[in-house]
Parts: C-alpha cells; sequence; structure tokens
DNA sequence: TTCTGTTCTGTAATCGTTTACAAATAAATG
DNA sequence: CATTTATTTGTAAACGATTACAGAACAGAA
C-alpha cells in the first residue's frame, strides 16, 4: 500500500498538497488538485489511519460496553448506535465484559491509551467509580443504566413509571394478587422498577406481600422458569406476574405451559423490553416497548458531541406499554 | 496522560530504555527497570497504543463481519471468537454490514488502511470477489459461511450431511410428506442443505414435490409465518416441514398455533441452529446444534495464526441433532 | 596497563499523517 | 513597472512509540 509521499512524488507535489487535496481544503488549484487525484487513483492509495490518528490523537472508534452479547435486549440499542456513528464517520467496537472486572480494565484501557475516543457504557454491573474516574479525562455516556449521583450523562427511560403503569394495566384488568419477578437489586432498574410496582399497588390499596416479589439470580430462560416454579407452589397464588424482563417472562411463561395452565386464564403475564420473541410466544407477550433504538442513536450523538467539545445533558425517554394476548381480559 | 518521553525524563533514562522495559526486553538491569516502573507508576503512564500501531503497523484488532447484529444465531461465535483474541491480546470489532455494500467497503477499507489486522467474516452476501481481493494481501477467514471455490481458509460444518439427517430423522418417524422452508439459495448453506434434503428423499424413494420447497426472503419470525401460511394452504399438505433455520422455524410454529393445528400431532417441524429460544417454545423445538462456540474459538486462532505467518487449513466440525417435543412420535 | 568481550544504555531514524509557518507564485493596484 | 496583497505550495516539526546502531561501562584476561 502506498503511503502519501509516494502519492506526491507522483503528482510532483508535497505531501502537505496531498494531504489538503484529501482533506478538502479550500487552498488547492484545480489543476493540481486533479493530478493529486489522478496519483491517488494510479496507486491505489489509501491514507493510513493510523497515521493520520496518531497525529490528530484521534481514533474515531467508540466503545460501547455491554455485559454479554446473548441477551437480545441490546441489539436495538446497537443498531442505533451504529447508524449514528457511522454516519458521522465513526466506528463502534463492541465490548462484552461478561462482568469481568479484567475484561473492563482492558477496554477502559484502550480508551486511556487513545485506542478508543469515548465510551457508551450499557453495563449495569460497572464499576462505577472507575467509570467516574475515566469520566474526568474522557468523554462517557450511559445508556439505559446510569449512575445515581448523575455525574456521567445518560439516556433512558423512566423506568418507576412504565412499571407504575404495568402494575395499574394488571390492576385495571381485576388482578389483586399480583407477583413481581424481579432481577437482582443491585441493579438501578430493577430497584426502580419495585418502586413502581409498589406505588401502583399501594395507590389502588392492594397489599404489598413479600412473598410475591421474587429475585432471580440471572437474566436468562430458565430463572424465569424457576422463579415461576417458586410462585406456582405458594398457597396463595398470584393471579397475574410482572418480570422485569422478556427472557425472564418467556421463561415464566413456559413454566406455566409445563404445568398446564393457561396464560392469561390462570395468569396474566407481562413482561419488559419487547424483544422480538416476545411477539412469537404463545400466547404473545405484553411487554414495555423502550425506543431501543432511540435510545442507541441519542446515547451516540451525545458521546459524539460531547467529543467535540459541547455540554450534554441526559435524556429521559418515553416508553410504551404494549398490550397483547397474555394480559387480555 | 504521559508520554514515554516524560517516563524517561522522570527516570532519568532514555525512552528507548523505558520501551525496553514496557516489551521487558532482556538488556535492562535491575535497578534502571525499578527507576523505570516507580516513574510509570507515578506517572500514571500507559503506552500510546497509536504510537505504537503505527510504528509496528499492526492494530491488533480483529474484524468479525455479521449481516447484522439481531440474529441470535451469531452470538456464540462471537463468544467464541471473542474468548480466544482476547486471550490472544486481540480485540474485535464487530462490524454489521446490514448486507449494504457501502458499510462493507468502510471495513474492508479499516483493513487496508490497517486499522485492522485481519477479518473473520461471517457474511453470506459478502462480495465474494472483493474479498478473494482482499484476501490476497491480508489474513482473512470465513466462519460458517464460504467460497465453494475454497480459495478462502473457513470453519463449518457439513450442511448437505446435517439437513440429510433431519430428513432421515424425519422419514423414520413415518413422514412421507415433508417440506422444506429454504431460505434463499443464493446462500450456499442453503443449496446444501437443499441437496441433503433432497439426499434423504431420493434414498428412501419418497418424491421430490417442488411445491413443498418453500423459498423465504429473509430469515425473520414472519418469513417463517408466511411459509407456513403457504404450505397450509396446499391441497396436498406435507406432515412435516423442515426450517433451515430457528427463527423461521419458530415463526412457522407460530402460525401452525394461529389456525389452531398442533405441532407435532398434525405438523411434526425440525428448526436449525439451536438458537436458546428454540428450548422455550410450545412445544420445544427439535433442531440441529452446530457447534458455535467451538467455531468462533477456531476461526480466531485460524486467523492469528495466519497473522503470525503460519499457513492455515479449513476446518469441517460436527454437527448434532437435537431432538425435541416438535418432532416426538 | 591494555586489550577483548559482554552487557547495558543512548542517539536518532522511522512509521504516515497533519499543519504552522515560510516561501513562491499569481493577481491587483497605483 | 514596482509594489502590495492574495493565493497556492513546500518545508519541517510534530504525534508516541520501537529498534538498528553506536557508544559507554564494566569485567576478566594477558
Amino acid at each position: 500500500m502506498a503511503n502519501i509521499r509516494e502519492v506526491a512524488n507522483k503528482a510532483g507535489v508535497s505531501s502537505a498538497t496531498v494531504s489538503r487535496v484529501l482533506n478538502n481544503a479550500h487552498a488547492v488549484t484545480e489543476n493540481t488538485r486533479q493530478k493529486v487525484e489522478q496519483a491517488i487513483k494510479d496507486l491505489n492509495y489509501e491514507p493510513s489511519m493510523l497515521g493520520r490518528n496518531l497525529r490528530n490523537s484521534e481514533s474515531r472508534l467508540l466503545l460501547v460496553v455491554i455485559p454479554n452479547f446473548s441477551n437480545p435486549y441490546y441489539t436495538e440499542i446497537i443498531n442505533g448506535i451504529e447508524d449514528y456513528s457511522i454516519e458521522q464517520g465513526y466506528n463502534i467496537l463492541l465490548c462484552e465484559t461478561d462482568s469481568n472486572p479484567n475484561r473492563e480494565n482492558i477496554f477502559f484501557n484502550m480508551v486511556k491509551n487513545k485506542l478508543a475516543d469515548g465510551v457508551i457504557s450499557m453495563d449495569p454491573t460497572v464499576n462505577m467509580d472507575k467509570l467516574q474516574e475515566l469520566a474526568e479525562k474522557h468523554a462517557i455516556v450511559m445508556c439505559s443504566e446510569y449512575d445515581e449521583q448523575e455525574r456521567i450523562p445518560y439516556v433512558a427511560i423512566n423506568n418507576e413509571r412504565a412499571a407504575y403503569k404495568v402494575a395499574k394495566h394488571l390492576i385495571r384488568l381485576g388482578h389483586e394478587k399480583i407477583a413481581l419477578i424481579n432481577s437482582d437489586e443491585k441493579f438501578l432498574y430493577a430497584r426502580q422498577r419495585r418502586k413502581g410496582y409498589e406505588r401502583a399497588l399501594k395507590e389502588f390499596g392492594l397489599p404489598i406481600k413479600l412473598e410475591w416479589i421474587y429475585h432471580t439470580q440471572g437474566l436468562d430462560f430458565q430463572d424465569g422458569s424457576q422463579a415461576m416454579r417458586k410462585l406456582l407452589q405458594l398457597e396463595e397464588c398470584p393471579t397475574a406476574v410482572f418480570a422485569v424482563s422478556d427472557t425472564i417472562a418467556i421463561g415464566a411463561l413456559k413454566e406455566v405451559n409445563v404445568q398446564e395452565l393457561k396464560v392469561p386464564d390462570d395468569i396474566a403475564l407481562v413482561g419488559f423490553d419487547n424483544i422480538s420473541f416476545s411477539n412469537m410466544t404463545n400466547p404473545t407477550l405484553t411487554t414495555v416497548a423502550q425506543p431501543m433504538y432511540q435510545m442507541g442513536k441519542t446515547a451516540a450523538s451525545m458521546l459524539i458531541n460531547r467529543l467535540q467539545g459541547q455540554k450534554v445533558d441526559s435524556v429521559v425517554l418515553d416508553d410504551e406499554l404494549i398490550i397483547r394476548e397474555s394480559t387480555l381480559n
């Protein structure tokens, strides 16, 4: 691969001029521009990002940190991030931490090393202190999860309100025994959704029974199945279940089927996230749709704006309750 | 962030020595090594990848090209790739082409630009000519899809044999009217799987009816639903359906449910890929498991070996038919 | 002491760009 | 034509690392 000097030689100009053509600067004659462009074509030249990045000390690479690839929750967000980034001439580096601090370190070092310009963190298990420290010198945006002290700009939905809407929807359908399958409350969203759930129950004078609040270990299908199994063993069985993620809800649904009960007749079921599968289950799953793609785009634009020196503020987007067969009637 | 010269100053040595400490070369006194390491700590120094990469003209970044993020098929493969790569000191850049040649170009240019060292391509829609051209000067490995002329090393399963096994399984269950929901036969795997399907039918003296071979437009749920709808409208309805992907099979299952028929009693159903959701459907889905994680790991090791100058050969891994409820009895 | 051989360290070039500054050329003005 | 001004181009110094080469320091041998 030819370099800029060879192009310059071939075109009979200096490398500075070639660079100017490349970055379509103003001060270059039509004549020389053409010579240079011809030489570029002849030599099949592509400017080296490595050299350019070193000089400009930017990499035009954005880190997107997620806990793991297998969670379908992230896919649409990532699409949004990627579309916007590419449009702006940035590429994204998708980083899976597996909630492993070592991995996290590797990625953070890439930022310190200038191998990446900024970070969009979607990892709920991220080490907040380290992230804060990184944020002092580097551009960081959080997406969907965020820091309660709000020192890092984020884009998210109002989880408390969304959960409140879900619970209210179930109450309106006549349910009085509403269980919550929550994930670990070390996650902010889990705490917030529980709050919304409890607010609705209180508002309608329903009791908050601790045995109806189940905490799963993880976020896989089997965590949902297991949770539902426990709930169905209770002497006072709930008639509706709100699971804080679709994967959990789908696992729960599976368990209901296994026990030959019917959703929604015996148990109404609501998930969260509107992953694509949630519309393929039998019955289809009522869920909360977050504006994933929009969140991704917003996060990317916030990050890129920050990189360009602007101040950016956090954004809270609207969610939407999608009512399907699992809560009909 | 401090640079190498500042560290050198602080430690009272030259930058060359600092570099030697960094790359733990032999020729450095214990005494000076300690001074340097102290200085590195004091200044909180991290070597700049940008500088290092430029000098070494490598980026230790691997491109992983997939058609889109939303396809769960790829997640485990990517896990395998990433685990192995990180272990070897490489990072991966996940690239979604959306089957858009422009995107593809951007990514290929990154390789030409030395922004990435090599490519693992899993995009069935990739422009083979361009990939071939790129492969002349750069390290490229294909995963799961590959070039029939086999000029680029690949890792894959034997699709023909896998499809043959599926069809044989259905035949053994007594089915004689077996439909195939295939994707577009521009994809190699689609052609191969069809071959295997037809070989089994022939072998057992069953007719190959063209109306039982349906080609979907895409790979989404609705493509499967649509295909199944068509098949169920036939005057001579198949009693078993083999869909070449789980997503399609799940869409098909949905349609069977909608029409209030039963799987497997009215229609047996087999998918392909063993995505995690295939075990959560009702009934659970018989499918073919590819050794995803292993494929990913293998692809990564092949690529890294190539980068280190070794010759590598293509690898064909074993698949496994996983029999579940959708083909019981 | 002088010489040889080893081991450690420093100098300076290099990778491929961009850009401040200077120089050259062209255009405009009196 | 000389002079000023505007425009285009070239020179050379960065950016931050690595490394061939040379030089320094030291030890051991004669």
